[in-house]
DNA sequence: CGGAATCCCAATCGATACTG
DNA sequence: CAGTATCGATTGGGATTCCG
């Protein structure tokens, strides 16, 4: 885990990497995405469940709870039985949509560029 | 190949995760901001090694040969010996450094206030 | 010089089962 | 309902060695 060596100098003043590494996990554009557009609405577990084709119970919560440390989404719970768990985007967690729409935008406009340079290459 | 396989149903149509999936690799964003640095200048692996701190051999010359056959970087080969290698970014490389500096800029005015919530929680 | 091949470890993720 | 715990398969990626 911690890399003891203190030859990694340069590592942790690399803004940019710590951020793929949190978006880039394979559920976290997803989830983001869908609390941005119910925002400022709350959204519930399971409404999120639904709203993520193939996510398993466990990696959505894995998702959220590091969404929370990182202070990007709020998570409430009704103390009630069965209890409620509701989900929402902080104003930081807004912003940091902003910046991913422009990679959606690009993925949905080139990807089909993409795409094509992979099946020439595979002859 | 195509996954005729009955699950698969809705991942093709998700182009922002499979984005992700190659920038989200460990290398290939600070691989993609040098040459495009560089651009319209070529970059040898060597000179892109050395600005890359930490990369290996290994991983600088896989992150290249993915971003090549995805089509966002060329790569020129001086048949000398010892051979001269450059990469540059092509037009569709360069048109995905914009959208990453967006991210790049998100992440250098914002991430500081995702650690400070990381070492709320911690306690 | 710029790789390719191999080995190996660590992290990611899915499936399943259990709980308050 | 919304988790937690555990296991196993797969993948990313580092170290090392060899090659044209």
């Amino acid at each position: 885990m911690t890399p003891s060596a203190r030859g990694d100098l340069f590592d942790p003043a690399c803004p940019t990497r710590r951020l793929l590494d949190r978006i880039g996990t394979k559920w976290t554009s997803m989830t983001v995405k869908i609390l941005a557009e119910a925002a400022p609405d709350e959204v519930r577990f399971a409404n999120l469940r639904r709203r993520i084709p193939g996510v398993s119970q466990k990696m959505l919560s894995v998702t959220l709870q590091s969404l929370v440390r990182d202070g990007l989404v709020t998570r409430r719970v009704e103390d009630t039985v069965p209890p409620r768990v509701h989900y929402r985007l902080t104003a930081l967690g807004t912003s940091l949509e902003s910046a991913l729409a422009v990679l959606r935008t690009w993925a949905e406009e080139h990807m089909a560029e993409v795409d094509e340079a992979n099946q020439k290459s595979e002859r």
